[in-house]
DNA sequence: GTATCATTCAAACGTTCGTTTGAATCCCAC
DNA sequence: GTGGGATTCAAACGAACGTTTGAATGATAC
């Protein structure tokens, strides 16, 4: 008997979980009540203890319900373009783009919850509920270690301990940027039109974060840069 | 008659926002309740309301007491630099020391609630709820027009949505840092010993944004960079 | 048709929430 | 010491919360 055995999603489990999305995502997960939820997805009240078994087991599956299939996503990437390389050592611009790939994906989908789910996801990160930073934290983990294997051969002349803080500022960067994207705009001046080209994004976060890995260790020998 | 005057706080007031920051750090504003509180705090539960009014205005308390005086000292210290240089362009790094420095300081306070305001702060960014995110939005809005035209004038080939962008780049890195710190730990391997050695922090911090805001353009020629 | 199981439903459960009340207490000018 | 405004206090308010219940309804197999 498997535990975590998944499940076929019928309709009104389908439904609840896509009103938790959107809701979770406006108000919180304190923010938004069971009766918020169920009438927002046009179910009974009780069903979503009847379906999930509470309303933290719902967290827990609209979480699980995306972001399993994402980091494997991820990780099938990064395998993908090591067995282009043939053994050659890969750039870290390509393993960024592997790894915010899958985030940029799904902010283009609209119809389904995508969007939704990728904003969610940006404000877990920092919510102060601890299950939730947990369950976040585990679903993540095999893909950073594997990413940052990844980063550690693309990059061997940088330190471990520098090369973890830099995929903390650049995991940071992408969670914020995912989350604050056309609610938070502390920077007057970004055109709203290009918010969700996930091409223009992909571009623009790659660019800055690549540079970021690659910068010269602080009070070491600088390296040269270009004019 | 002054609206926003600024009164002495008593006692009761500067323990209950104490209390405050520390609870809202750990468990949100809505997972910190006024009871709790008002214990941390050893006071009554009628207190908050006589004092500030209501639970929101207490919220907005907690980030006036600080954050504008912190968003004063980051105009001051950029007034101060571009004094020092006499009509010079100045760095990007120096900028962003000038932008980072007074968070930074801040996370190294562990006596009064500095800290605690200070992760409470990443946190913010990302908050569900409209007014938190406007009110802090306000709060910093004379501070990011400052910054902007600084960075403006320091990289003046960098066209100004391009810029916008970085500029929320960064601002994520330092939000997620901030909140992010000693909680989630994504990334294994970070050494907790130096988590909270600012110097240290800042160092690294800097590095990465630095190279960040001058990443070549994407798209563009690209700048030959160091082999 | 009937039995069996899964699902839906309206209603209520007990708890906790933010806030209010009115009396008690403190503090200080006079 | 006495009056009066500021503050504290215990108690209670109504509303909203997540969850549970038991009956009603639906679907499926015989």
């Amino acid at each position: 008997m498997n535990l975590r055995a998944i499940k076929p999603l019928n309709e009104t489990q389908t439904r609840i979980l896509d009103a938790a999305e959107e809701l979770f995502m406006q108000h919180g997960f304190e923010g938004a009540s069971m009766r918020m939820l169920t009438s927002k997805a046009g179910v009974n009240l009780a069903a979503v203890n009847y379906h999930f078994g509470s309303k933290d087991a719902l967290i827990e599956a609209v979480f699980r319900r995306r972001l399993d299939a994402m980091n494997a996503q991820r990780i099938a990437e990064l395998e993908r373009l090591e067995a282009d390389a043939a053994g050659h050592a890969l750039t870290p611009d390509a393993i960024i783009r592997a790894f915010i790939g899958a985030s940029l994906r799904m902010i283009e989908d609209t119809r389904g919850g995508g969007r939704n789910f990728t904003r969610l996801l940006g404000r877990a990160y920092t919510e102060p509920a601890k299950p939730i930073r947990q369950l976040i934290g585990q679903m993540y983990a095999p893909a950073m270690e594997r990413f940052k294997a990844a980063f550690a051969r693309a990059l061997p002349e940088l330190p471990k301990d520098e090369l973890v803080w830099r995929m903390h500022f650049m995991f940071g960067t992408l969670a914020y940027t995912l989350a604050a994207t056309d609610t938070v705009q502390l920077i007057a001046g970004a055109k709203p039109e290009d918010r969700y080209d996930a091409r223009v994004l992909q571009e623009r976060l790659t660019a800055f974060l690549s540079a970021g890995l690659l910068a010269p260790l602080a009070g070491s020998i600088h390296v040269k840069k270009a004019a």
